[in-house]
DNA sequence: CATAAAAAAGACATACATGTATGTTTACAT
DNA sequence: ATGTAAACATACATGTATGTCTTTTTTATG
């Protein structure tokens, strides 16, 4: 391996273990992870591992949730120009016409794991809780709105038959875009889509564009 | 223990195993389901499991499953009176207003369970692949429809919903009722039940009646 | 009642993951 | 160059789950 720097080294081995156990998570799920294959995928030994995360994947699960959240809501409004209703429009909208939402599963699985080990739940749980914020822009306390309920509902339906044993990328897409026609794009979007078409259009060489920006 | 024949004795314990299976499935998930484990749920011992399925939970697991889908398939329409797209109505119907659906989880767990394991995915598959069939009625060779598809979606987040850290039974009720509003009944099914709820009345003791019946 | 088969229980070895301690290398300051 | 601490590697003990075999109990049949 290249020389480098001790803080830029331990934070590549650190990288290399969060890639690695996110990895192993999508592919082989909760019930097979263990420090030893994470270690081995990521290429260093346990005590890498224990060096970094010291009560082994108690510490590093955690770690991995936030990631992933963080990792999310940047992939639906990068910018955070939008708010929750509009993000759970674009977020569906990615969906339906993005590649691989395989991330999504990770967070299943950590969250069915928490289900069986106190230990973690206690780490977890917390993290969880500030998912629909930190993804979505919901204030903690803002009032319930049946449709959004309904807008997740589906957002995770759809994320989980990425995975399923029939899965057709046409398919989801059909069905994606069925919903889509149903339940029309919020008006607020409408707009700011607009808006950022035209000013898209007046300066022809805008430096960055949310992903989703073509939504519609 | 009461006495009792051999046969039925046997089935039992077999049952019991079945039953302890799938209750830890769902309260601690795949990740800590251990033979000893579903031996103490059930009150018996390793060896009575390993005498009625040879090889432990790859033996169990698949009869579990199988199980599984003829529950639900039963919950939905026991009779066998509705075709695909009216199923996936009352399921949805009866998930907004029913109480613990709690197996599905069980199935999903198997589902994610089967990824990390080739020889319990050789097992599983297969049956999972029967599901659709099973539990909706779906032909094999049945057309793809989109919004069959999106129903399904919606019934999966929902189901899965069921086990959320913030999950409030009356949100997904008003959620899913949005939906159902959205998406209306099937004109079939409306006729359907007019034609059930007419017989009903004509003879008042009616014996069986679906417990979807009352569904609209 | 005797016997055989079925059903269930128990015992042991093996494999694997984790907890934990200790050894080794690398980077950096002096 | 040399000591020091961070960063990483290795080794071993323990707990746990499984595979497999043997023994005991229960049920059915003559």
């Amino acid at each position: 391996m290249a020389r480098m720097n001790s803080q830029s080294r331990s934070s590549q081995t650190r990288q290399a273990l969060l890639d690695a156990a996110r990895q192993l998570l999508i592919e082989q799920g909760y019930a097979r992870l263990a420090e030893t294959r994470v270690c081995d995928r990521a290429g260093v030994s346990r005590g890498a591992l224990r060096y970094h995360f010291p009560e082994g994947l108690l510490d590093l699960l955690p770690a991995l949730l936030d990631e992933l959240i963080d990792i999310e809501g940047g992939k639906i409004d990068p910018a955070g120009l939008f708010n929750p209703r509009e993000r759970m429009y674009l977020a569906l909208y990615g969906l339906a016409h993005a590649q691989g939402q395989t991330d999504s599963l990770a967070v299943l699985e950590l969250w069915m794991a928490a289900r069986g080990d106190e230990r973690l739940a206690e780490r977890l749980n917390p993290i969880m809780d500030s998912a629909d914020r930190r993804i979505f822009g919901f204030a903690p306390d803002a009032p319930f709105e049946p449709d959004l309920l309904a807008w997740r509902l589906m957002l995770h339906g759809a994320s989980l038959h990425v995975f399923s044993l029939d899965y057709d990328r046409a398919k989801l897409t059909a069905a994606l875009q069925w919903v889509l026609k149903q339940w029309p794009m919020p008006e607020s979007l409408q707009q700011k889509l607009a808006a950022r078409r035209a000013e898209a259009t007046a300066s022809a060489s805008s430096e960055s564009t949310p992903n989703t920006a073509d939504a519609g």
